[in-house]
DNA sequence: ACGTATTTCTGCAGTCCATGCAAAAATGCA
DNA sequence: TGCATTTTTGCATGGACTGCAGAAATACGT
C-alpha cells in the first residue's frame, strides 16, 4: 500500500485490477447512458464484482472520474520539493501540475475520462472537490519550499488558485479540439496569473 | 420570483418565514450535534414543517450553509457592470466580491454559518460548489464587460481565481480572530493576485 | 363575502447511496 | 499442508432525494 507502482504479489494485482475493471465499467456506462442513470449496481455487473466491493475502492460513484490517483499525488508532493530553489512558486507549481496531468493523461481510462466530463461539465467542481489531496500537497510542497506555514494565506493562495487555474485550462481544453495537447493551456492560463491577470 | 428584497404579499413573506426558519433550525442543530448527525427530519420537526418541504427550499441539506443566495448573485451581476470601464477587472472583482461579502454578512445567520463552516473546514468545497452561481454571474458580467466571450480562457480564469481568492481569505479568516473583519484578508489575497503571485 | 385559480404544503411510495458487521473466499507464508 | 492476513461478499440498516396527487393556504375578481 506503498502507492507505487510495481507489480508485487498477486494480491496487489488483483487490487489493481479491480479497481480498473470498476473504473472501466463506469465510465463506459456513464458514456453510453449519461451519469445520472447509471446505478453503483450496474456497475458491479459489468465489472462482475458484489455492489458491496464498489465502495470498498470509492467513496462514491462519481469518484472514479477524479484523474489524480494516490500515485500522482505522492509523486507531485515530492516533485514539488525536487525543484530547484531559484525557482519562483508559480513557475514550481505549473511544472509540476503540467506533469501531473502527463501522468493523468497515461491512464488507460483518461481519453474516456475526459469525454464524460466533456459532456457533463456539470460534474467538473465535483472533480476539484475530490483533488483536494493533490492541492493539499502542493500546498505542503510549497510551504515548505517556502518555510511558511501550511496554512499562511500565501501558501493557501497560491495552490488552490495553481489548481483552479488547471481546471479553468482543462475545462478549455475539453471545448476545443480533442486530439488537442492541454499544455498550451495551461501555459497561457498560468501566464495570465504571472501577469497578475491582466488582458494580455 | 424576482429575486428582490420586497415584502409584496403574504405567500411571499411566508416563502421567505419558512426558509429561514429552515435555515436557523439546521444550523442551531449543526452547531449542537455536528453536520453528519443532523437529518433533514430533524431540521424539519425543529422548524415545524413536513420533511417533504425541506426539499422545496433546497436540494441538500448542506445547502443552507451557502451565504449567497440569489438576492446577493442578481445584485452583484448588476454590480459588475455598474463599475467604471476604466477599472481593471481583477479589480472589478474584488469590488464587487467584497459588497457580496458585506451582502452575506448582513444575514442574520451569517454568524452561525460562518461558525458552522470554522467548526468543519471540511464543508468548504461543497459551499464552493454551490457558490457556481456567483462564479457564473460574475464570469458574465466581466464577459460582457471585456466584450469577450463567457466561455474565454481568460474571462473563465478571473472568475474562478477571484472566487478561489474570495474562499481563501474567508478560511484564512476563519482561522484568525471570528471579530476580524474579513475585509483585510481579501485584500490581501487580491493584492497578491494583481502581484502575479510573488511574495511579499 | 364568495367562488375560482394559483401556489405551496404534505404524505406516501419508491429508488438509490452509503456504511457496519460478520462470515466466506482468496492469498501469502512458514 | 496449515495458519495468518487480506479481500470479497451478503445482509441489514438508515438516510438522502424525487415524483406524484390530494389537501391546504393564498390571491383575486365579482
Amino acid at each position: 500500500m506503498t502507492g507505487a507502482e510495481e507489480a508485487c504479489g498477486l494480491r496487489e494485482r488483483k487490487k489493481r485490477a479491480t479497481r480498473q475493471a470498476l473504473q472501466r465499467a463506469a465510465i463506459s456506462l456513464f458514456l453510453e447512458r449519461g451519469v445520472e442513470a447509471v446505478t453503483v449496481e450496474d456497475i458491479c455487473s459489468r465489472a462482475e464484482v458484489s455492489p458491496r466491493t464498489f465502495f470498498n475502492y470509492f467513496t462514491a460513484k462519481e469518484e472514479v472520474l477524479v484523474p489524480w490517483n494516490s500515485d500522482i499525488v505522492a509523486r507531485t508532493a515530492q516533485h514539488v520539493r525536487d525543484q530547484p530553489a531559484e525557482h519562483p512558486p508559480l513557475r514550481v507549481a505549473h511544472t509540476v501540475l503540467a506533469t501531473a496531468i502527463d501522468s493523468a493523461m497515461a491512464a488507460p481510462t483518461w481519453r474516456d475520462q475526459a469525454q464524460v466530463l466533456r459532456e457533463h461539465p456539470e460534474l467538473m467542481p465535483r472533480v476539484v472537490v475530490a483533488s483536494r489531496a493533490l492541492e493539499a500537497a502542493l500546498a505542503d510542497g510549497l510551504a515548505q519550499r517556502l518555510g511558511r506555514d501550511r496554512e499562511d494565506l500565501y501558501v493557501g493562495l497560491l495552490a488552490s488558485t495553481a489548481i483552479t487555474a488547471m481546471r479553468t485550462a482543462i475545462q478549455s481544453w475539453h471545448r476545443a479540439d480533442p486530439d488537442l495537447a492541454p499544455h498550451g493551456f495551461l501555459d497561457r492560463a498560468f501566464d495570465l496569473l504571472s501577469r497578475g491577470l491582466t488582458a494580455d
